[in-house]
Parts: C-alpha cells; structure tokens; sequence
DNA sequence: GCGGTCTGATACATCCTGATACAATTTTCC
DNA sequence: GGAAAATTGTATCAGGATGTATCAGACCGC
C-alpha cells in the first residue's frame, strides 16, 4: 500500500468499535467501522482494505465464519478480537487462520502495534506463487488481458493501457452498474482518500475514456452519475 | 517436533521464569529454562529447541540482540517478552524478527496458547528453502539452471547472471503475476530495506532486462508497475 | 432563465521510471 | 596481500504518467 493502512474494524458493540476507529484515525490508519459481518462484506466491495480486525462473537454471522470466508476468497490479514483468554485455546485450535488475535479487554496502543506488524509481514513476505490471475474481461468491443495489462479490440488491435488507467478499468468492470463516487474509486486504484478538490479520478476517468469510448465526447460505457460519481454500463463477461 | 514442544525460557528473573517453567510443564511443554543470554546460546547446542520465549529485558547480552542473532543463525521462531506497553512501538520499529511477542504482566495462559500458534505457524510453513540446488526454471526461452546460475537459450547459448541478477530472477519467478514493490524485491534479493532515493532495483532489473528481453526497450517479461514496482509475467514452469 | 455547483478538457507542475555514466564495493586472480 | 576485473550503488537527465489549476460548459434547484 502506497499510502496509509486501510483497517475494517468489525464489532457489534459500539462502546468498542467506535473509540477503537478514533484512537487508529489518530495514529494514521484509515478505518471503517462496521458492527455486522454482513455490513463487512458489503465494505470489503467498496473499497481497498489492507487489514481487518475482527470480533469473534457477534449476533447473526459469526466471526470466524466470517474468517474463514476471508481466508478462502481474499489474501487480506485478519486480527481476532477474543472476549476472554478462556477462548484463546479454542480459537488456536480453531486454526481459522488468523494472522494474530487480540484478548478483550485490549491496549489499543498494543492492538496498533499487531496491525503494523501484521501488514509489514503480508508486505514484506510475499507468499510464494501466488496463482496468477490471467482473467480476460470482454464488454463492448474490448478484450482486456489483465495479465499484460492491454486492451485488444475484435480487429486484434492493442492498446496499451498506464496502471491508473488499468487500475481504474478493473475496478468498473468488478462491479459494473454499480455507481462508485471519486472516493471509493481512488481508494480502489491508489488506496487513498480524496482530498477536497481531488480531480485526479476526473482526469483518470477522461483519459480512460479517450481510450476506451467510441466517441470520448458522448460516452456509452463509462457514465457520468452527476453528484454521484461514475458507473461502468453495459454487458461485461469475464472469462 | 512429533510429541510435545521444546521451549526455551530466557530471563534473568528467577520469580517469572520457574513459575512460567512449571506452568507449561503443566500443559503439556518441555521446558528449559534458563537466566542469560549465554545460557540460552549453550541449551541451544545442547539440545533441539522448537521455539525460544526471551525477556528482552536482561543484564549483560540484550534480549534484542540475541534474538537477532537466533535469526541470523537459525529458523527457531521467538517469542518476546517485553516490560511495558511503550516498548512495543520500539520492538515492531526494530524488526528484530520475531514472530510474537507479549507484554509483562502477561497471563500465562495467554503465553501457551500463543506458543502453540507460533509453532502451528512455524511447521506449516514451507520446510525451509529446498537444499535441493538443482532447481531448473523455464520461462519464454529460457531455462534457468539455478545450481549454475546460468540462463540457457533454445538454441543452448549460455547467458551468465551475477548474484545481483540471479536472485532477482529467482524472487520474481517465484511469485509469478505478482506485484513486488522495490522494496519487497530489495528484501528478497538483498535482505534490506529500502532507503528513501533508492534506485538499486531499478538498476537491476534494467540489466536483467537486457539479459532476458528479446527487446529491452519494451519488456514483455519484467514488467513495470507504474507507482508499484515489478511483475514478472508469463508462463513459468519449475522442474 | 439564474446562480451555484459539478464536470470535461486543457495546460502545466510534479512524481516516477529508464538509461547512462561513473563511483564504490566486492570478487578474482596472481 | 594487492591489483585488475566484475559487480553493485549513486547521481543525473530525459521522457512518460499522474496530480493540480483553471476555465468553460453542463446540470440542478428555484
């Protein structure tokens, strides 16, 4: 991550949650603060998450259901919160492959220091062959091919795109329809926050577009949602 | 370790080291126990120890400097014990390398189960770097011959590399498809970090680039991540 | 329509990377 | 042990990518 961490925290009591994501704000980390693993999941879809820190009882899904989901669909780090040191054989046993766990009550100043270190560690040890996603998008009369990064049209003719642009393409087409504010998208393809009057996600998007649009001027693909943000329409298979 | 665990418990003061000895003898642990630096340095000699619990806190050698050492010269995972609260930012800043750490007072029960998940962590990891050296890699044209260090074309043209070259080659096959920052690839390749300005990876990869390229000017293989670092794309094969 | 706000486009500043040259360091060879 | 060669690190410049400023035009509520 270019720039500072992005921490979820998820815990249902707010007594908990809501001091624990001040005193993180405080000490450089980006949070989110949600109180269910539903609200979690809908968070992870919506922005670039470095590290989550996770309460293991909570009402509705439990949190280490929620951890194993993580740990079969994401490479994203995972910090327990355990109420009692009576859990913690249980949840070792458990082996739901955490990278740490935390007992209630907890430092924060501890906790932050488990969250540096457990992001150094993903970053700094990089797991061994980690299966390369050779996905190909196709909508309109693209093909793009994520593993060299280019864009192939239905006469064979590349076009290279810059990382930002890519970046941003990929973002859109993982959730196409969905309208994504200049927010998300810039914590989704440089994990960071907008600073107030951040046009870089304009720019991007205008040159993406100069790429991409048949007639740049008129778009069809790459939507301007007014207030809102940017949509990507149209079909978009993956394959 | 087949039947229970070899811990070694290093620190000076008598009060915390036997009751903690006889606390894991409890559950299940052999323990040694020991009160210096240079004790440790002759258990270790004296018999095979799967993981070592140090006070960083001690007279005469520093709790942090041998435990660098046991990184340097061995794979036994570390558990530290640290005084206070406020030493842990200056732990996680040392990177001494260990792979847990728990502040005094701790409950003992918390110390055994994170004991057990350092060991879990330890064996499932990957055994250690195969001795085997006679591992051949293929990628475009080329097969690596990781016990010559030699790139050998089609055609058999031999393409010496240096040690500089030869590990980043080995750092980005390895993680094939994946994003390495700078500082990743120096870690790898050079066990470092990097400096602010440090421009020493870009420098090797634009000679390995000329090693490996069909045409150095536009890599197909190395390729750069703008803002990111480097990825190594394309088919690798390893036997 | 009218004014304020938001967006597209352009120009330009800044940041990042590739290449080259050279200095510092390590290795090789005697 | 020491000189020569090879390797690696640092400085610098040029070019490309991205971020910021600005202005004109589009959109919204009234």
């Amino acid at each position: 991550m270019d720039a500072t961490p992005h921490v979820l925290v998820v815990d249902d009591h707010r007594e908990i949650r809501e001091p624990l994501a001040r005193y993180l704000e405080r000490h450089e980390v980006r949070v989110t603060a949600v109180e269910s693993a539903a609200a979690a999941r809908h968070a992870l879809r919506a922005a670039a998450v470095d590290l989550v820190v996770l309460d293991i009882m909570m009402p509705g899904e439990d949190g280490l259901e929620f951890c194993r989901h993580l740990r079969e669909t994401t490479r994203i780090p995972v910090i327990l919160l355990t109420a009692m040191a009576e859990d913690t054989d249980r949840i070792v046993g458990l082996e739901v492959g955490a990278d740490d766990y935390v007992t209630k009550p907890f430092n924060p100043r501890e906790l932050l220091a488990r969250i540096k270190a457990v992001i150094r560690r993903a970053q700094s040890l990089p797991p061994e062959r980690e299966p390369v996603s050779a996905v190909m998008w196709r909508f309109d009369r693209w093909s793009l091919h994520t593993d060299r990064r280019e864009l192939v049209d239905d006469a064979g003719v590349v076009t290279p795109l810059s990382t930002g642009e890519f970046r941003l393409l990929v973002a859109l087409l993982e959730r196409p329809g969905m309208v994504l504010s200049r927010d998300q998208l810039l914590d989704l393809t440089r994990g960071r926050r907008a600073a107030p009057y951040d046009r870089a996600v304009d720019n991007q998007v205008s040159r993406l577009r100069r790429k991409i649009e048949r007639d740049p001027g008129n778009p069809e693909l790459l939507i301007t949602v007014w207030g809102g943000g940017y949509r990507f329409t149209g079909k978009v298979e993956r394959g």
